[in-house]
DNA sequence: TTCAAGTGTCTTGACATCAAGATATTGCGA
DNA sequence: TCGCAATATCTTGATGTCAAGACACTTGAA
C-alpha cells in the first residue's frame, strides 16, 4: 500500500529531478512514524491520567531496579532531553509525589531521583497498556519481519547511542 | 553493535519477566532515532538560519510545484501538527517574507498559502544540505538494506496515512 | 596545597506546541 | 427555501521545551 512518503518522494522527483532523494524513503518514514506514535501514546496514556513525558521518566527509574533511583544525568541519556527540561520534569513529578530527590552520598554536587511507591505503581500499570497498543500497531508484520526491522534500525541508532552525540 | 534499546529491553526482562516486551525492539528504536534525527537536523539547518519547522512548511509548498501554494489543511496532513500550530507557523513565515496568504477564490472560508521567491530559494538550498546529512547517517546500510528497511517501515506508516488517524 | 579545568545540576527567558472552542461559510436534507 | 451539521481556519490560555549560562563541587597536575 502507498503511504504519504511515497507521494512526497514522487513529488520531489517531479520538481527536483536533479536530486537523489532516496534517503527520504527511510528517514522521512522514521520521523513521520514517530509523530504518529507520539499521538497514539498520548491518547493511550490519557486513560491513566499520565503524560508521555511522565511515562518516560517513571519507567526509566522502574527499569533501574531496586531501589529505583538514578541521577538526573543518567535520566538525560535515557530520555534524550536537555538538562533544563529534566529539572523541570523532576520538579513536577515531585509535586505529584511520584518521585523524590535525595542527596547523592558519594558526590555532593549530585542528586538522586527515586521513585515513590505510588510512582512505581503508575509505571507498572501504564507499561502493560503501552505494550498492548504497540502490539496492535505491529500486527502488520510477521515475527520474522519484526526481527529484521529491529536489526536494521539498530544499525542506525547504535552510532548515536555509543559515540556520544 | 549494542544500542540503548538493547540495554532497555534487557532491563525490562530482568525487572518484569512476566511481560513480553518484544514490541519495544522496533518502536522504541523508531522513537529514539527520530529524536536523534531532530537534533541533527536542528544543527544542520542552523547554518542556513532555518528552524526544522520552517523547513517542513517551506518544502511542503515547494513540492507542490508551481504556483507553490496549498491550503492550511493540506499543510496539516503533510506536517502532522494541529491547526493552531499551523496558523502560528504561517504567521511567522509571513512576517519573514517567506510565504504569503491569499484568499481561496473557490471557497470563501478558505485561504491559500503561497511561497515567495525568497521562500522558494530557502527551500531549495536547505533540501540539498539535508540530503547530504541523511546520506551520511544511512552510510551504515547497503543499498539493498535501505530498500528493505523502507519497505518494512511503509507497512507501519500506511495505516496511519490512509485510514484517517 | 593550590588552582584551573572538568563535571553535574539548576535557573532563566524566549518560544513552539497543544487542546478546546470561536467564527464564518458551505451544502445537504426536509 | 430553511435550518443544521460539517468544514476550514483562527484565537486563546496553559504548558513543555530548548539554549545558554550560572553555580557548586570534584579532580588532577604542578
Amino acid at each position: 500500500m502507498e503511504d504519504e512518503v511515497d507521494r512526497l518522494v514522487a513529488a520531489w522527483r517531479r520538481e527536483r529531478p536533479d536530486l537523489d532523494v532516496e534517503p527520504l524513503e527511510v528517514l522521512s518514514r522514521v520521523s513521520r512514524l514517530a509523530r504518529h506514535l507520539d499521538r497514539a501514546r498520548r491518547i493511550a496514556f490519557a486513560e491513566h491520567h499520565l503524560e508521555p513525558w511522565e511515562f518516560d521518566v517513571l519507567t526509566s527509574l522502574r527499569r533501574a531496579g531496586p531501589p529505583y533511583q538514578l541521577s538526573p544525568g543518567q535520566l538525560l541519556t535515557q530520555t534524550l532531553v536537555t538538562s533544563g527540561t529534566m529539572t523541570n520534569r523532576i520538579d513536577r513529578l515531585t509535586k505529584k509525589n511520584l518521585v523524590e530527590r535525595l542527596p547523592d552520598p558519594s558526590d555532593r554536587r549530585g542528586v538522586l531521583v527515586r521513585l515513590t511507591a505510588e510512582g512505581r505503581d503508575k509505571a507498572d500499570q501504564s507499561l502493560a497498556g503501552l505494550l498492548d497498543q504497540e502490539r496492535a500497531i505491529l500486527g502488520e508484520l510477521s515475527r520474522h519481519q519484526r526481527g529484521e526491522l529491529a536489526g536494521l534500525l539498530r544499525q542506525l541508532t547504535a552510532p548515536f547511542d555509543n559515540i556520544p552525540g
